[in-house]
DNA sequence: ATTTATTTACGAATTCATTCGTATACCATT
DNA sequence: AATGGTATACGAATGAATTCGTAAATAAAT
């Protein structure tokens, strides 16, 4: 994906994805429940944003609706890839042992892991 | 931890921690397997990473030996919490189903990381 | 001893992301 | 029609990361 987004772009798209559409004002106030960002940033970064295709937008009325163009799964997909890369010699299992070891994954959620997992090991033996 | 490297500081400190040890000219030889980078890039970028405390160095030599002053594990921790907190919004175990879903796990891997849940889950049955 | 090569230190150019001020257009209400 | 509020567009300041050129010091080779 030649598309990276960066941290600031992340938090729209975080915003626009679990929206679905939003208008600039309201990515903003999103915004702004996290940390204080004026208007005109989030305004031009989210034109950046559709320059770079990033995100999407509708233009018929004078306020503009933006929703993201990039699908989560894909950009999650990216990201991790380069963590991997760039800090766990490429070894994607030895970031995932990293991961659960942080204790902060609940027993639920270790079951459903493991579960995939079996899964996984099933699907290609 | 307030030390957070950026991405070439990442690439030097990964040299490092394979090595050990090492001159800036042996870390700047290494980055130059990956891509071209000058060797005053190299050497500038280290001089502020010994600024920063991210490594520490041997200056009794006329040449300088640099080694790593921060754990890989830490700083693996630090990376995955943030990317984590940024983009699979705070879910470490939706990030471990992303990174085992890629498929690029050997089967070998994939018992050993079962094996950690077992571990992890018979702490709490 | 003079030249050549290697090293560190320093300063500065470049690039990119982030931030916001100002101008301009549009719409609604009076 | 004039006023006030809200929107976009644009340009530019700021700051951080990256890059490298040049100078000065040291060591090695002739």
């Amino acid at each position: 994906m030649e598309n990276k987004p960066t941290a600031s772009e992340l938090e729209i798209l975080g915003v626009l994805w679990s929206k679905g559409a939003a208008t600039v004002r309201e990515v903003n106030e999103a915004l702004n429940q996290e940390r204080e960002i004026g208007y005109t940033t989030t305004l031009k970064l989210m034109q950046i944003m559709a320059q770079k295709g990033l995100v999407a937008r509708d233009e018929t009325s004078r306020t503009h609706i933006y929703k993201a163009a990039i699908d989560q799964d894909k950009v999650q997909a990216t990201l991790l890839n380069r963590l991997v890369d760039s800090a766990f010699s490429g070894s994607a299992s030895s970031l995932v042992m990293q991961a659960l070891g942080q204790g902060k994954t609940s027993k639920s959620e270790l079951e459903a892991i493991k579960k995939l997992i079996e899964k996984l090991e099933g699907g290609q033996p």
